[in-house]
DNA sequence: TCATTTACTGAACACCATTCAGTATGTTTG
DNA sequence: CAAACATACTGAATGGTGTTCAGTAAATGA
């Protein structure tokens, strides 16, 4: 019988709508502002109706989450994909980069917001894990060949994904106000930065 | 008379007050978990009064910022005064990442929370600018003799900001977990990370 | 002493996340 | 086919939130 394997996927599709719908609205109202009955309102059901799919507002940014990072994980292979590790790893930075400054709201949402990762211990190693390990890998070759002052590969990508976070974040929270640049040069300066940095690394 | 001369007194010390409530409960537990009940509460005055000295709850954070930017600037005094520049630069990414880890609460209110540095844009260059000053004026003095592969003491300062923001805030947020690295182990981690970067940038 | 200003209250408003008794529909079983 | 059961969904209710504001009581000034 395929009633259940159709329930089944009516049940994954509902998921989906839910989701979906959140996340437009996360992107264009932000985490704090869009309630569970404002999704429900968009999807045209009942508040209550999400609770049957999604335990709580923080289980469904988890799913979001997780759709961001498979999204980062597709940009950085379509972007930063050169056979050079050093271009790579470059690419592999501005691309960073630039998906932080043109998605300000979904960069707040994987990295910045502070649920659920700090509740929830157990799953979420593996969310966000194949982008990092995309990096980790580029910097082991880097390190293979000698290309790069670093010995631990993990250590190295730590230092480039601080170095890369930081900048972003750092913009998003209207941080970088101290410096007083214009908002044309920001993305420059954030690019000179990296460029500047990715120099001092490279033996 | 001296009567409106007190009452300013009065006003002043009241702003204290609620400051102080606000900062011990932000700390404990958290801004988005402290309401404004609970803070009313606490100093034992009705919810209604806590807004004739503060516009909202942004403005509130905003001062607890302001206290606390006061706060690390102090330490840096403390902590990070070497006569040699690349000395008191090593000191202040650790001060600061020390800063940053010791007072996780703290440090959330003051760069990774989202208000209300967005929406205020008038006064808050000056919050926070006195501590970026004494990095500027750090990686001044060692651009002047030479010691660093900087040219601009301003975009010297965003870089090293970013690295220790970077390493700081994906700890924060949980976000080394994607390492597996032990507890005890993720402050040496941050630490080497930093002298890493510091001997990279160093002539 | 009396009018006025000041400080404060706390109920009320419009939201929020979450729960749950109740309903209505779909499915299985006798 | 009908009755029993399972599933999907509703929407009102609970206990919270930030914020406002009419009303009160005390301090001040005339």
């Amino acid at each position: 019988m395929g009633i259940s394997e159709r329930k089944e996927r009516e049940r994954e599709e509902m998921k989906q709508l839910i989701m979906a719908a959140a996340l437009k609205m996360f992107l264009e109202e932000g985490y704090a502002k869009t309630s569970i009955r404002n999704i429900a309102d968009a999807i045209e059901y009942s508040p209550g109706t999400i609770y049957l799919y999604y335990k709580d507002k923080d289980e469904l940014l988890f799913e979001v989450q997780r759709h961001a990072y498979n999204t980062l994980l597709q940009v950085f292979k379509e972007k930063a994909n050169s056979k050079d590790p050093l271009e790579r790893l470059a690419q592999i930075c501005k691309t960073y980069v630039s998906f932080g400054l043109e998605n300000p709201e979904l960069y707040d949402l994987m990295f910045i917001i502070r649920a659920p990762m700090n509740a929830d211990e157990s799953q979420h190693k593996s969310n966000g894990e194949d982008s990092f390990k995309y990096l980790i890998d580029t910097l082991a070759t880097c390190i293979e060949q000698d290309l790069v002052v670093f010995k631990d590969p993990n250590l190295a990508a730590l230092q480039v994904w601080a170095m890369g976070h930081g900048l972003v974040s750092l913009d998003l929270r209207c941080r970088l106000k101290v410096m007083s640049l214009d908002e044309v040069t920001t993305r420059e300066t954030l690019n000179r930065s990296i460029d500047e940095y990715l120099s001092c690394i490279r033996k």
